[in-house]
DNA sequence: TCTGGCTGACGTCAGCCCAT
DNA sequence: ATGGGCTGACGTCAGCCAGA
């Protein structure tokens, strides 16, 4: 094993290795926004519960005042 | 306690998502419910069309609407059981 | 106007052009860490809500529930 | 129209976040409102101590909201069930 | 119109954590 | 303990757009 084959063999482990980390990077990033937006989407949703529930809870409240009183 | 506080925080971006919608779906089904009692409750003398109302609350899971940028750029539902 | 200063002046206004959006980078990249950390704690709270709100809800109706039958 | 499109969707994340710490405010201040009525309308012969909520509410107004992250790794006094 | 401020996306380095 | 998978953080390039 001359030097000469041993640097082309770590030079191509490097480049190897740069490429793999490359892709996983881009799915990482994909990943990550796809998370972003999971997120903003269950806040929305969230969002949308709470006005529905405080509305109800709102004319509940008003059945049972008129039905009290 | 630390397997609990390990799993409510983890690294992978894919197991957060997977929580967020396990959560929510959880949620969503405790809210439909709480929702259909209360209706239940209220209105028993009358006969009222609950299909309409049934058929919207299984197109979309909550009583949100679809948001529309993330339709624009997500054609299709993405599932992410086969994510993980 | 020597093309020797020409060159330098546009390597330095390379420089500090790279140097300005190095620094604008890195501030983007805090801002949106900290939208990031927004959206989660939004969502904590208006999860904790949701649930407080099903709960008094489902406690009204059962006052309600009581009180009519 | 376009107005409110634009506006609900800015680019900046300052804009984001003030934008999301604005609607925070508002439901934050329904919500309380809206409980405090039906306790109001529930346990009217008992006067009750709901000076805690108005602590918490002036304490997390402006400023920035409790860090979840944290929340789960210190077992901190204030919880979030408790406080609201 | 057209520049400067922000942001999206990329590739790279460093580091953590889990499976081996 | 050691390697490999993911992710945090950095610097750079390209592009959008409100404001000069």
């Amino acid at each position: 094993s001359s030097p000469q084959q041993l640097s082309e063999e770590a030079a191509r482990k490097r480049e190897l290795r740069l490429l793999k980390n490359r892709d996983a990077a881009k799915e990482c990033r994909r990943k990550k926004k796809e998370y972003v937006k999971c997120l903003e989407n269950r806040v929305a949703v969230l969002e949308n519960q709470n006005k529905t529930l405080i509305e109800e809870l709102k004319a509940l409240k008003e059945l049972y005042c008129q039905q009290e009183g | 306690m630390s397997f609990s506080a390990i799993m409510a925080n983890p690294r992978k971006f894919s197991e957060k998502i997977a929580l967020h919608n396990q959560k929510q779906a959880e949620e969503t089904a405790a809210f439909e419910a709480i929702l259909r009692d209360v209706s239940a409750a209220t209105r028993p003398p009358q006969k009222q069309h609950l299909q309409l109302s049934q058929n919207i609350t299984t197109q979309y899971r909550a009583g949100s609407l679809p948001n529309v940028n993330q339709m624009a750029n997500n054609p299709g539902p993405i599932n992410l059981q086969t994510a993980l």
